[in-house]
DNA sequence: ATAGCTGCAAAATGTTTGCGCGAAA
DNA sequence: TTTCGCGCAAACATTTTGCAGCTAT
């Protein structure tokens, strides 16, 4: 893999990121810096990255579009389905989980992607308050 | 909701799928039985079957399109990036998972969607017959 | 009678790709 | 100098939508 300056802002873009951001979003944020970027590099990019294990993507049903996470290490995914926030979560919960489901089926597991759908903190005052 | 034969159809053909469909197989299994069913209708009647809870949508990294599941009990998904084939799997274990996320962090759970990706028992043998 | 559903086709959305030029090795 | 990545625009894939006619209530 050549070195290429847009692609080292595309991942520099979404480490920095506090968000999940979709490709679009990612070409709006690159472009302050290297305006003639284009959306075509950052989605050749994007998926050159997730491959090499640099970036990881997700998909939510209800969303159409693709996010990506600047994150490697393998965590969960806290949705609010209230104000749209998605949130990180570290779990240590991803190796007994693994040998429950080999033995139970034969099924080795390699990646995980947990997401779990609710109302988050900020948003859950509301409910209360109308 | 007004019945409709079409929405029957559609609903009946993904209760009877073992595998979990995309809209574009939808249409062809459900033309079978009624030529006349039109693209259109089967997203309009999917949007509205997930949206009444009846069915439940999965979106995969990977695959571009969204596919759907006749059960609605919450179960996890088995992705075998071998071959493809989505395997479901009940766990018993999204009780003591939300109580857990809830005390850290505030988050109400309402829904988990759980996907597992690696090799299943099928598959797993090549790996060692090469 | 009328609200809601359908088929059709066009539009909208999100992502990929072919090409000729320019930058990295 | 050769290979790879880029920008651009067109192509592609998937999903949504407007409309006029039909169907269930």
């Amino acid at each position: 893999m050549k070195y290429s300056k847009q692609r080292e802002l595309i991942l520099e873009t979404l480490k920095s990121a506090e968000t999940h951001l979709t490709a679009e979003e990612i070409h709006i944020l690159v472009r302050k810096t290297l305006p003639s970027v284009s959306l075509g590099t950052v989605y050749r990019n994007l998926n050159l990255l997730v491959e090499r294990g640099l970036i990881r993507s997700l998909t939510t049903s209800g969303s159409t579009s693709i996010r990506y996470d600047g994150r490697t290490e393998e965590h969960c995914h806290l949705i609010c389905t209230s104000c749209g926030k998605i949130t990180d979560i570290d779990l240590d919960i991803f190796t007994p989980f693994d040998v429950f489901i080999y033995d139970r089926t034969g099924f080795s597991v390699d990646d995980h992607d947990f997401v779990l759908k609710g109302i988050c903190a900020d948003c859950s005052p509301h409910k209360f308050t109308i």
